[in-house]
DNA sequence: TCTCCTCGAGATCT
DNA sequence: CTCGAGGAGA
């Protein structure tokens, strides 16, 4: 519904402009922006930087006060969003922005400079939660603090925007280092736009190190999953499979043996507690087919000897 | 069967 | 965004 909004793009810019707002909330539409801060870098440095407070119309939550330590006395003299919008935007340029969840930011941006100059905020943007989620995957949550301690970097004043830029510009090029082969990197984000880089149970090879043991309950089945697993992502628990010297069938089909049931209570469209794939497996099962449906419960025993 | 589109929860931002 | 679904159409 933004029109002209810039596109979220995976790149790796010398010049850009990290930025991160202050608000009274996380809706752009109810709440306000009360601090603007950018800090513009060339090849990872930062060179100059951009700060104000900025005074709302309403008082500050004091929800937000304890998250960011603004409170209403602090902002009592800045100035009010029209009159420092138009130096941030100055400030940007058309530069690429890069940010921690950057879309929040952006959308903020982005309607309050339809509302004050009628005019969208376009500049393309880099989301530092995108490249942590690809980088740091073992890493249970991916906030900025969670990344910024997994580098051991001092958190000490988060929650400012100025802070926040300069921990973003961090982590940012913390991970930037951690990349040696670009072009693979951007692959891994076309994998969901692109059917041909998406992962199927055909790219689920047997590790050699690993000996199956031919006594196994796995050994030589076919599994097939639906639903989110709880315990472990889907790959993980395909990779154990093939490991352990069973199959894996991308449907459920009459080479079927297990079909493992996991969460689906996300999906609406699913009337009756079952998937497409659940039905289909006892209609199999019905006729005769050597086909089971299990819980994820009864999978975990399955492979509790890997 | 395969491709393309829509839907939805959860994470993350304050 | 990410990554599970369901469904239409070739």
């Amino acid at each position: 519904m933004r029109d002209n909004k810039g596109k979220s793009i995976i790149a790796f810019p010398d010049n850009y402009t990290v930025i991160d707002i202050e608000t009274t909330g996380l809706s752009s539409e109810w709440n306000e922006i009360i601090e603007l801060a950018a800090i513009k870098c060339c090849n990872g440095n930062p060179v100059n930087n951009f700060h104000t407070l900025v005074k709302p119309s309403r008082p500050i939550d004091p929800f937000i006060t304890e998250l960011t330590g603004i409170n209403d006395e602090m902002v009592e003299h800045a100035p009010r969003i029209d009159n420092v919008l138009g130096d941030f935007l100055s400030f940007v340029g058309d530069d690429i922005v890069v940010g921690h969840n950057i879309s929040f930011d952006v959308n903020f941006i982005y309607d309050i400079s339809i509302k004050l100059f009628n005019r969208p905020f376009s500049n393309d943007h880099i989301n530092t939660v995108r490249f942590a989620n690809k980088l740091l995957p073992e890493l249970p949550h991916k906030t900025l603090n969670c990344v910024c301690k997994h580098f051991s970097i001092s958190t000490h004043g988060s929650h400012r925007a100025l802070k926040d830029c300069e921990l973003t510009n961090s982590i940012f090029q913390r991970m930037l280092s951690m990349i040696d082969d670009r072009d693979a990197f951007c692959d891994l984000f076309k994998k969901w736009k692109n059917p041909n880089l998406r992962w199927t149970t055909k790219d689920i090879l047997a590790n050699p190190d690993y000996k199956p043991d031919e006594d196994s309950p796995v050994y030589g089945k076919a599994f097939c999953f639906t639903g989110k697993l709880d315990q472990m992502p889907r790959k993980e628990a395909c990779q154990i499979v093939v490991n352990m010297g069973g199959k894996l069938t991308e449907t459920v089909s009459k080479k079927t043996n297990y079909l493992v049931l996991g969460c689906t209570d996300y999906c609406k469209t699913i009337k009756d507690g079952k998937t497409s794939k659940q039905k289909k497996a006892e209609k199999y099962q019905r006729e005769g087919s050597d086909i089971s449906v299990i819980t994820e419960d009864v999978f975990y025993q399955m492979i509790e000897d890997y």
